[in-house]
DNA sequence: TCTAATCTCTCTAGTAACTAGAGGTGCAAG
DNA sequence: CTTGCACCTCTAGTTACTAGAGAGATTAGA
């Protein structure tokens, strides 16, 4: 049986996150030593390493959660785990997309910056007026690409 | 002078969110009528355009809180601007470089998920031990990735 | 065996960037 | 004058955690 501590380094996921995990259902509550704190055993630790990969690869813990109910029944065709990674490789391809986009626009901004004064900066001024960028673009109505 | 719903459809940017953006100090107080309601004028729609525009650029607002600092002192050089959108870049970059490998795992898992039972779903498999999958990608640390 | 250092516990609150909803008021058209 | 939409404030929820306080558990060394 291996602490929270051992379980979190074996996995590569941080212990706040670990509590965090079962706070939320995605892992069952844990045995609990004679001083009360977590003991994990083999089964849990390939769940967390599980989760770990699965957010690695960008699923959100939404699908996670679905993912792992199917691998508890393994008896089931792999139709609907196909769909969930299909899902997030259509979403993944998107975002290539559009941050590629994002990119090529970000490089015309600073080509034109070339050391002048504020006033006279194309950065500002294309934030300002993203006419003065090339036209259309997809208007995205939800702005919530961030920045790493 | 405008009310805030036709700023909003002016700019681009939804009721709740110019408001959002007056409580944290991205936007100055609006001026209110006679029955308390925001009023704008031009240099205000200016700004909430110049903001949204950034927004989708992937700046985060602590970036857009920087540059309308910047933008507020047109005398000075565009250095700092200039710096601001690099690091935006080169931030992007980052990320489609990671969204590019997340892509390939993805395929190669869907690949080899066909029709079968959970049991042999590659899917599953390659999430429960990354190991199976190809060696050594970037170990990440931070999970930050999130699907769209 | 004692003690000091390191874990671990719970709980609360904070992060980014909004979104949603409740419950109430302003205003313009018919 | 009333109907109905737009606006107001305030609170709480979202995702996936992270940080910190204050207290108890465990373990390694003297």
């Amino acid at each position: 049986m291996l602490t929270i501590g051992k379980i979190s380094d074996a996995a590569g996921v941080k212990v706040p996150t670990i509590r965090y995990y079962e706070e939320i259902g995605l892992l069952p509550e844990a045995e609990r030593s004679a001083g009360n704190q977590r003991l994990y055993g083999q089964k849990a630790q390939e769940r967390l390493t599980f989760i770990r990969n699965a957010r690695e690869l960008g699923f959100p813990l939404d699908a996670i959660r679905d993912l792992l109910s199917l691998s508890d029944r393994p008896d089931q065709s792999c139709a609907a785990a196909d769909a969930i990674a299909s899902a997030q490789l259509a979403a993944v391809e998107a975002r290539i997309a559009r941050l590629t986009a994002l990119k090529a626009e970000l490089e015309r901004m600073l080509v034109q910056c070339a050391g002048g004064m504020i006033a006279d900066c194309r950065v500002i001024e294309v934030l300002g007026d993203h006419a003065k960028c090339h036209a259309d673009h997809a208007p995205t109505g939800h702005l919530t690409e961030v920045a790493g």
